[in-house]
DNA sequence: ACAGCTGTCATTGCATACAATGGGCCAATC
DNA sequence: GATTGGCCCATTGTATGCAATGACAGCTGT
């Protein structure tokens, strides 16, 4: 039941992950209120590294402030359509930049990652054929293949945007993934044409498919989730009078 | 001597600004060592604020581990000239996807906006121009011009993520500007042909005088970068014996 | 019934105590 | 003089203590 919490890394980093991942993967849901100490059993931690793992979370947008008096109160962030379209935007606008470099590398080393890219996303066409439906698998495949050029060609700086932007994507893309049984068809079909744009050396064409891919996955991903019930911010419950 | 740290807001986020401020202005200096007790003391808190301040810094890059063991050491990050081309590179990106927007907002509060852009564009002409330079006040400018038309059509994801690679732009800028003796005139051009395309309500042009200009400022700046003398990461030195 | 008030206590904010690590000085050796 | 090994202590990692806050149950008056 536990976070088995991997043996490496400083402990509030290892809880901001655990942590994340339960926001990610719906284990914790919008609205939920998360405490210090519950956590801290929760993770067999002090509530010190839980404290830092907690303003991470809020800094990046994870965990929102309720009551914004001087004594914050952390309730998971709420699922917003907005947030898609600008999250997607933003996937659009910084994987369209990092694309672009990558299509003006040397031949061989394009015709590489275009061949690991054609892997991913034939793997990811028959994952998402098959049934039932094996989630986790979706989740690592889609995550994989955008993360294989992107990192193709950025520095630390852009990957450092990069991979905080992507797992508020991951999150939206678990509650799409886990909510509708819409096609992985279009997404894979899109991808195909990056593919092609690298492999031809188009920066502005390859530029441009990805651009086109964020925006129609923005709306298909924003359509699932306006679908959805709001879950109100649900207050602690009062220990009852013995 | 020490920082006022303002007095809303948590005492990790005020140590937080106050020890990136020192940092964007290069009061602490690339490679210099910064210790937990010895900030505390300096900022009249605890150590467990400032750890939570670093473990910030750290995750957005401010600060780098220095011997990656269990018990890291802190260091002020290097400057360097591929950060430069990848800080300008993003802010290209996420700036002309928020301009796109901005160039399809209705008239009047586009015609608002361009004018609010030409004051601020003449302002900096002017302290440009200035003599002796008024380091602080084309800092300021400088950031307003763009936080400006960004802000008018950015959500609470894309404001979080401009927000935090503006400051690390903000820290090459502020070497930049003490540097060089370099004109303003440039940029405060390449300003224009992007108020241009807003005022003419053109989503692509403006996105391009966007980009243009960062791409153009990247050359700009990396180059006073290069000149500048690799500061070594300097070790505590050992309290001589009594 | 319902609005406003109040005391209580769950919970957070910050400080500090204690444990543990590893950097670097020094001595011993080659 | 250069190199190795071992110890010490500066510094970090984590836990815990204590004060302050503010949410809410229950009371009170209308």
């Amino acid at each position: 039941m536990d976070q088995p919490l991997v043996d490496h890394g400083t402990l509030p980093d290892r809880t901001y992950e655990g942590l994340r991942d339960l926001i990610i993967r719906g284990r914790l849901r919008a609205g939920d209120r998360v405490r210090e100490s519950e956590m801290a059993l929760h993770f067999h931690v002090s509530r010190t590294p839980i404290r830092e793992a907690f303003a991470q979370l809020v800094h990046e947008g994870y965990l929102t402030p309720i009551s914004g008096g001087r004594r914050t109160e952390l309730a998971v962030t709420q699922l917003t359509s907005d947030s898609v379209r600008e999250l997607w935007g933003m996937m659009g606008a910084l994987e369209g930049y990092a694309v672009q470099a990558v299509a003006e590398l040397p031949n061989v080393r394009r015709l590489i990652l275009v061949a690991d890219l054609k892997h991913l996303n034939n793997e990811l066409m028959d994952a998402g054929d098959h049934r039932p439906r094996n989630q986790d698998r979706l989740f690592e495949l889609q995550t994989s293949f955008h993360v294989r050029f992107v990192y193709e060609s950025a520095g630390e700086r852009l990957r450092n945007v990069y991979d905080s932007v992507r797992p508020h994507v991951q999150r939206y893309e678990w509650v799409y993934g886990t909510r509708s049984n819409a096609s992985y068809e279009p997404s894979t079909s899109e991808h195909r044409r990056i593919i092609a744009a690298i492999r031809r050396g188009e920066p502005a064409e390859a530029r441009h498919a990805v651009e086109t891919h964020w925006r129609n996955a923005a709306t298909r991903t924003a359509r699932t989730i306006e679908e959805i019930p709001q879950t109100h911010p649900r207050r602690a419950p009062r220990k009852p009078k013995s």
